[in-house]
DNA sequence: CTTATAAGTGGACACCATGTCCGCATCACT
DNA sequence: AGTGATGCGGACATGGTGTCCACTTATAAG
């Protein structure tokens, strides 16, 4: 169990590294800025999160539930009940508002290999899996990392602040990328 | 021009970090170590090459200048001549030879949003944007960044290291995504 | 209420990589 | 050889990281 302190303390430093991450590049807050921010000491914040990347992961991790939840229990298309394909683009364009809506977060959190190292990707990875089982696409592994790349935090950042694309057209690209569902010759 | 020494210099520097690369992962490789290992000092490492990234897109230019010409000036399918669909299929086909054959490399360059900075990012994104443009595609800016997305260095990988997925298939899961070109309705 | 103990806290510390700076050496050209 | 300019190298200051340990605080038992 944790003690009563320890709670609030996990708090405040959640808390302080939403702020920082919200209002300064992610490489740019320090483990330093977000002890001082929170009123802890160096040492208490790293007795539980290692990195900067872990702060971010848990910050986010309530959006990220949500959205789990719905791929599994929600309506169609995002939910059960609708054709793979329809539920690819439903869950492409829920990804788009997820990085849209905390795109410094997702940025915070450490892109690069450890994105593939997290929960999540094992998620969303399983859930993309399926539905190209479900629509019986040939060699579907190599293709869910394939289909999940265009959502890497870095794409999507590149694509809205230096291309100045806007979610809608990037939405509308990933729907595209359904085509390959189909279960048609290589 | 450039000084008979310099060029030496510039010859060490880029064979020891060639050596390192290979032998341990980027991030472990120092800036110092390479200096060290190239006999020279660390001001005159940091004259030419300002950091890790810049010294790995050096050595992997000449790799990537020769399949640039080849898509330029090459023989069909991967020069001009064959159908977008088919020069996407065996662009796609080069690069993974490419991240095959050089994965440390490639690895090292400093991935996450630098990937996007270089050159070479520049020229792959206008040769894909060329073909959708070539086969009709509607809203080729924003697919052209999601078609090169699987492209990533810690993408490929994680697909080789981590899943033990081998070129082919990768290869042969990319050529799918070929399908996105057809004019057909979003 | 008091006490024991385990958990949590904070900030000083050593370490290491980074990037800069400047006196000196080396080159190219006359 | 002389000369100006370019390049060299390593010492240095800076700043972030992660660890460590003496102290404090919460919780539960007596």
């Amino acid at each position: 169990m944790e003690r009563a302190d320890a709670a609030r303390n996990r708090a405040r430093i959640l808390e302080a590294a939403a702020l920082l991450f919200a209002e300064k590049a992610p490489q740019d807050v320090t483990m330093d800025d977000i002890a001082k921010k929170a009123g802890v000491g160096r040492g208490t914040l790293y007795r539980r999160y290692p990195d900067r990347a872990s702060i971010a992961v848990a910050l986010l991790d309530e959006h990220e539930r949500d959205l789990q939840e719905r791929l599994i229990r929600g309506d169609p298309p995002l939910g059960p009940g609708a054709p793979p394909a329809e539920r690819l683009a439903a869950f492409y364009a829920a990804m788009v508002r997820l990085l849209e809506d905390h795109r410094h977060l997702v940025l915070g959190s450490e892109v690069g290999r450890s994105r593939f190292e997290t929960g999540a990707y094992g998620f969303w990875r399983a859930h993309v899996r399926a539905l190209l089982a479900a629509a019986g696409t040939p060699g579907p592994d190599a293709l869910t990392d394939v289909l999940l790349a265009p959502l890497a935090p870095e794409v999507y950042g590149y694509q809205r602040d230096v291309l100045g694309l806007t979610p809608a057209r990037i939405t509308a690209a990933l729907a595209r990328l359904t085509a390959t569902l189909a279960p048609g010759a290589t």
